[in-house]
DNA sequence: TCTGGGGTCCTAGGACCC
DNA sequence: TCTGGGGTCCTAGGACCC
C-alpha cells in the first residue's frame, strides 16, 4: 500500500530559536517578519496567549512587555539550515522525500501502515535528538489527506484533538474515523482551499471537509475547475497528487522588500533597487539561469494614502536585449525603468524586481551586441565578486548604485545570531 | 512611529493566423 | 440576402501555498 506522511516541523522558526536557547523551553516567543513588522511565528506560549498569526508587531507590544514575550526578528540563513539537517535527517529514514517548503516535507512509503508509523516516530525522536526541533508527521493514502493527519498529530500533541494520543504521529486510514475527524474538520483549513473558495462553497453549505469530499465532481469541476476537483478526489483517498522532484530551475525570481520608512528621494530608491538588482543576480546565478524581462514595482504606504482613492501600485516591465545574470546588466536596466515609473512626493513603502521567462544559462544564446570575449569577462567577474561575497561577508564587494548608508533598508533589532552558519557565532561550551 | 516575502498554477479573453 | 471555425500564443488577474 502506498502512503504519504507530511512531517511538519512545529512553530519551525520559534522552535529553531529555541533549540539554541534551552532557557526559552516554555516561555513564550514570537518571530517577526521582514523590518520587524508582522508577527509570523509563535510559540505555543505566545499562541496561548491570544498572540495572532500576522497582527503586527506594535499592536501587541503592550501585550508583549507585559508576559516577558521573548521577541526575534527572523534569522533566515540560520532556519534553512536548521531545515535542511532536519531534511537530511528525513532522507536517512525514508528513500523518497520530497522537500515541501523550509519546514514541511513529504515521505513516500511502500509498506503496510503500521512499518511506516513506526519508522515515523523514529524519525521524530532523532529530529527531536538531533536538531532540538519537535515535528510532527501525519500518515494517509494522499498528500491532501496526509495534511489533515498532521492537523490531528499537531493538536493530538497538546490539546487531545478527538481524544487521540498521538504523540506527535498520527495514521488516517480507517474509513469509519476518516469520515469522523473529516466531519469535525473546518474546510478552509483543506490543503487547496483558501479565503475565496471558503466563502463560495459555503453558499452551498459545503462547510467542513467531509462536506466537500461528498460534492459531486463533475460539479465541483465545472463549477471551481481542475484543481479543486483533484482535491476532491485526494479527500476520497484517490492519488492525484505525486511527490514532486526538486525544483532545479524557476519560472520567476523575485526579489522585493519594505522599507523602513516611508521613502520619497529618488536617490534612495535607487540605492534600494540596485541591491534588490544585485541580490536577484545572486539568485539566478545560484540557479544557473539567466533573464531578459525584467518587471520593477514600487508600493506607496497602503495605509497612510495621499488621497482615498490613490493608486498605490507602480509598475513597468522591460525587455533586455539579450539574457543576462549580469549584475551590472540588472543594475542599469532596473534604474532605466525605475525613472519612468518614478514621481515625485510620493510615499513609497515598498519596491521590488521580478525577472520572469527565465532561461537556462547554457542554453541562453550568444548576442549580437556583446561579444564572446566581453560575456566571458563578465562571467568571471560576476564569479569573482559571489565568491567574495561568500567568503567574506555580503556585500563585500558590490556595484556603487548600491550605496552604504542604506537609510531606507530593513530594521532587525531582534535577531539571534548565526549559530550554525557564522564562524563567529559558533556557541562556546564551557 | 510601527502592518512580510516569494513562489505556483489555472483561466479568460484578446490578437493573430490559416 | 448571405458574413466560419479552430488553433496558438500572450497577458492579466485570481486563486492557492508556505
Amino acid at each position: 500500500m502506498t502512503l504519504y506522511a507530511l512531517m511538519d516541523c512545529n512553530n519551525f522558526y520559534a522552535s529553531c530559536e529555541r533549540a539554541f536557547q534551552p532557557q526559552l523551553v516554555g516561555k513564550p516567543i514570537v518571530v517577526l517578519s521582514n523590518n520587524d513588522g508582522c508577527v509570523i511565528a509563535r510559540s505555543n506560549e505566545a499562541k496561548a496567549l491570544g498572540i495572532a498569526m500576522g497582527v503586527p508587531y506594535w499592536e501587541i507590544k503592550k501585550l508583549i512587555h507585559e508576559h516577558k514575550v521573548h521577541v526575534f526578528s527572523s534569522n533566515y540563513p540560520l532556519y534553512g539550515d536548521m531545515s535542511e539537517r532536519i531534511m537530511n535527517i528525513a532522507k536517512d529514514y525514508c528513500g523518497d522525500v520530497e522537500i515541501y517548503s523550509i519546514d514541511e516535507s513529504f515521505l513516500k512509503f511502500d509498506t503496510p501502515y503500521n512499518t511506516a508509523e513506526q519508522t515515523c516516530k523514529t524519525l521524530r525522536a532523532k529530529v527531536l535528538q538531533g536538531t532540538g526541533v519537535p515535528v510532527s508527521i501525519g500518515i494517509a493514502p494522499t498528500k491532501t489527506l496526509a495534511k489533515i493527519a498532521n492537523h490531528v498529530a499537531k493538536k493530538g500533541v497538546t490539546t487531545g484533538f478527538s481524544g487521540q494520543n498521538t504523540e506527535g504521529v498520527f495514521t488516517l486510514v480507517d474509513t469509519h474515523k476518516m469520515n469522523e475527524i473529516l466531519s469535525d474538520f473546518d474546510v478552509s483549513k483543506v490543503w487547496g482551499i483558501g479565503r475565496a473558495y471558503q466563502k463560495s462553497l459555503a453558499d452551498y453549505g459545503i462547510l467542513t471537509a467531509f462536506d466537500l469530499k461528498n460534492a459531486s465532481q463533475t460539479w465541483i469541476k465545472h463549477k471551481f475547475g481542475v484543481v479543486m476537483l483533484r482535491t476532491v478526489k485526494e479527500l476520497n483517498g484517490i492519488p492525484c497528487l505525486a511527490l514532486e522532484p526538486p525544483i532545479e530551475s524557476r519560472q520567476n525570481v523575485m526579489v522585493s522588500r519594505s522599507f523602513r520608512k516611508d521613502v520619497y528621494a529618488f536617490s534612495e530608491l535607487t540605492e534600494a533597487l540596485s541591491v534588490y538588482a544585485t541580490r536577484l543576480g545572486e539568485k539566478l546565478r545560484q540557479y544557473k539561469q539567466t533573464t531578459a524581462q525584467l518587471t520593477i514595482f514600487l508600493w506607496t504606504n497602503p495605509h497612510k494614502r495621499l488621497t482615498f482613492d490613490a493608486k498605490i501600485y507602480f509598475s513597468e516591465t522591460i525587455k533586455l536585449p539579450y539574457a543576462t545574470s549580469d549584475t551590472a546588466m540588472l543594475i542599469h536596466y532596473a534604474l532605466v525603468v525605475l525613472k519612468k515609473i518614478y514621481q515625485p512626493k510620493l510615499n513609497y513603502k515598498k519596491g521590488g524586481i521580478l525577472a520572469h521567462d527565465l532561461m537556462s544559462e547554457n542554453a541562453t544564446q550568444g548576442n549580437l551586441f556583446e561579444s564572446m570575449d566581453t560575456a566571458l569577462r563578465h562571467k568571471t567577474l560576476m564569479g569573482v565578486m559571489d565568491s567574495m561575497n561568500k567568503k567574506y561577508g555580503k556585500e563585500t564587494l558590490q556595484m556603487a548604485s548600491c550605496g552604504v548608508q542604506h537609510t531606507w533598508s530593513r530594521q532587525a533589532q531582534f535577531c539571534s545570531a548565526g549559530y550554525t552558519t557564522k564562524w563567529v557565532d559558533i556557541l562556546r561550551v564551557k
